[in-house]
DNA sequence: AGCACGCCGACT
DNA sequence: GTCGGCGTGCTC
């Protein structure tokens, strides 16, 4: 518009849907030059008096916006903060997620840190001056781009055939499901880490061997300290980690390493799909079936979908590594989107010990066979044995024939609360007075599963003089020695042991199986395959009393086969991932106007409204569940959130009567737990 | 979020 | 005629 002024098109720091679009602003004439693309600045906003933050998008050289435009108020730093891939990012996975992408960028760029900035660009100075040939910053990152990769590490180490290929096949594009390898590996400082671990630091250096980043994303702490101590042990340079146990000076300080266009590899938790990587060559996902990589903050994107939508548009290559399979990475692979390489990874050998279950006539007996094996084991080294999480109810099942107890009226799980008073109908809640079993009309239950602390004392009443050691939530154990020990874990807080364990037994299975959720199947096999990935090669390990499909996909390792039939009864019955879902919440009204601007669009329906409980500090809504087929994705998350910036105008002067804003519309889109109870 | 604008009822 | 209630909508 001004003569010779550039605009900048900025996006604000905003929570406000209206607010989630870029506003023109002129350069003024003393910045001309300075403003960049991805730097953060203060404008004048809504009076020339308030201002807010944002950061610059793009900068064009006039705008197409009717009014006048304001003046740039401040560059609050000359660091490009916001990368255009990432910016590009966070938009694409806002519109995909019905959210603001500024809630993208909140877990994208961590919060600025002037002293570790100052300090950080004083040595970049003092460095560039020293050489003769400057160090390019990030802002010559688009120039430097159109160059050839120039690989900084050479492996000096062995990098194998295989992990070359893929990585050939990565840079260009591939994507891949990976079964990795159960077992353990051991690191040249003597460390042991899991197998997988080892090889898939290996891949993540092979990728940055070809002159590309890498980022791997991994569930937990423990996870990413296994995949950092293995690259270490590669003697791999430029790995940033992220996570979230850093201060504040550290995190950023890694992050600016990682805006400097050279190579590097990221390895960090679910926000880790989102940092800035020069010449992205691939994006690993470790176990996604986790649910710590389901993002709990809005817009609740699962760390899956971010690499999927980003390793498409950086056109970089995609892995989902795990022990196991989620059935999105299976309806993925179904597809032709994902494919599986040609291998066959090493895997423990699983053995079933339903038929002994059925015998035993005790409850909470610990199967004569899980007895054999583990005093086997426990000759040459720790034995694992896994446990339900506490908080799982008890199973009730037929004292004489051991069959599951139901609801006589609707063949719902009962609650026992004794072996001896009335079950309660966890569905329809029919008390079950005088339950009778449907098969053997015995008249008592049996209740089922017996807790971790109960376990450790069976285990040390039979196996005297044994060390026996509790792994749970509250006080994991991270790491056993290689001497022999019973180690009860409840299901996710196994510890790993030096060398593997001599044996693994499951001891909880038919219980975990009774958890009323539409994943239990899929968690099941993960927390069964992540306990028996713990095991040294040469051991094996038990599963006891569960048999059919499942027990038999994870006997023989093939889970494709329970997962293809597990997909297709969702897609018979419309769940996820057959279909996505969205949930939405808030006052009556409210919803019903935003699920009236989905009619008329094919391949969509909705579930409700319906009541739901009052969350604390809110009155009681309703929600409804929107199920869509994937290529009405964009349609319908555009429109629901429409829906939602209309409400948000009409929210504040309802806020400024009623007290507070609550029965606003909410979205959540894919959330793995909306059928659960 | 705040703040201006604008459209109805009650007043000097 | 004008003042001011608050619902509606915009913010470059």
């Amino acid at each position: 518009m001004t003569a010779g002024g550039g605009v900048a098109r900025v996006l604000l720091d905003s929570a406000l849907p209206q607010l989630d679009h870029l506003f023109d602003y002129r350069v003024p004439e003393a910045l001309l030059g300075e403003i960049r693309p991805g730097q953060r600045v203060r404008v004048p906003f809504r009076s020339q008096q308030r201002n807010a933050f944002g950061y610059v998008i793009d900068l064009v050289a006039a705008s197409d916006f009717g009014g006048e435009l304001h003046e740039i108020t401040d560059l609050v730093s000359t660091v490009p903060m916001l990368t255009p891939q990432v910016a590009a990012l966070a938009r694409a996975v806002a519109d995909r997620a019905g959210g603001s992408a500024n809630d993208i960028l909140r877990l994208a760029i961590p919060a600025r840190q002037v002293r570790v900035e100052k300090k950080y660009l004083a040595a970049r100075a003092a460095a560039e001056a020293a050489s003769d040939d400057p160090a390019p910053g990030p802002a010559e990152e688009a120039a430097e781009a159109t160059a050839e990769p120039e690989p900084t590490w050479d492996a000096a180490l062995d990098l194998n055939e295989p992990e070359r290929e893929l990585a050939e096949l990565l840079v260009s594009g591939g994507r891949v499901a990976i079964r990795a390898s159960h077992g353990p590996a051991q690191l040249p400082n003597g460390e042991w880490v899991g197998r997988w671990a080892a090889d898939l630091a290996r891949s993540a250096a092979a990728v940055l061997a070809t002159g590309h980043s890498c980022i791997v994303a991994l569930p937990d702490y423990r996870d990413l300290d296994q995949l950092a101590d293995a690259l270490d042990g590669l003697g791999v340079p430029e790995v940033f980690r992220v996570d979230s146990r850093q201060s504040n000076a550290e995190r950023y300080e890694r992050f600016l390493r990682s805006l400097e266009p050279a190579p590097h590899i990221i390895v960090g938790n679910r926000s880790a799909v989102y940092a800035p990587a020069y010449r992205l060559g691939a994006i690993m996902v470790w176990d996604d079936g986790d649910p710590l990589l389901a993002e709990p903050l809005s817009p609740y994107v699962h760390a899956r979908d971010a690499a999927l939508v980003r390793a498409q548009q950086e056109e970089a290559g995609l892995v989902f590594a795990g022990h196991t399979r989620s059935a999105e990475t299976q309806r993925l692979l179904d597809i032709g989107y994902l494919r599986e390489p040609a291998q066959t990874p090493a895997r423990t050998r699983v053995v079933l010990s339903a038929q002994t279950q059925q015998r035993d006539q005790a409850p909470g007996r610990i199967p004569e066979m899980a007895i054999r094996m583990v005093r086997e084991a426990l000759a040459t080294g720790p034995v694992l044995v896994q446990v339900a999480a506490p908080g799982y109810a008890p199973v009730a099942v037929c004292e004489r024939c051991h069959e599951r107890a139901v609801c006589g009226a609707c063949a719902g799980p009962l609650a026992f609360r004794s072996q001896h008073g009335p079950g309660v109908c966890r569905w329809c809640g029919t008390a079950a007075t005088r339950w009778r079993c449907g098969f053997c009309q015995h008249e008592r239950v049996q209740l089922r599963g017996a807790g971790a602390t109960r376990t450790v004392e069976q285990f040390e009443r039979q196996f005297p003089g044994v060390r026996v050691m509790l792994s749970d939530g509250d006080t994991p154990i991270t790491q056993v020695d290689a001497r022999p020990a019973l180690i009860v874990a409840t299901r996710g807080a196994e510890p790993r042991a030096a060398g593997g364990y001599a044996g693994v037994l499951l001891l909880d299975g038919e219980r975990m199986l009774a958890a009323e959720t539409l994943r239990v199947g899929e968690d099941c096999l993960r927390w069964w395959e992540n306990a028996a990935a713990l095991a040294r090669p040469q051991a094996s390990c038990l599963l006891a009393g569960v048999a059919g499909p499942i027990g038999q996909a994870f006997a023989t390792g093939r889970l494709e086969d329970w997962l293809r039939e597990e997909l297709a009864l969702r897609r018979e019955l419309r769940y996820p991932p057959a279909v996505r879902v969205a949930a939405v919440t808030g006052a009556e009204p409210v919803v019903r106007a935003a699920v009236a601007k989905l009619e008329g669009l094919g391949g969509v329906d909705v579930l409700g409204p319906s009541p739901v409980a009052a969350a604390p500090g809110e009155p009681a809504g309703v929600r409804a569940i929107v199920r869509f087929d994937y290529p009405q994705g964009a349609e319908v998350a555009s429109r629901l959130r429409g829906a939602l910036v209309a409400d948000a105008a009409g929210s504040a002067s309802r806020a400024r009567r009623g007290g507070n804003r609550a029965g606003s519309l909410r979205l959540r889109f894919d959330d793995r737990g909306v059928f659960d109870a």
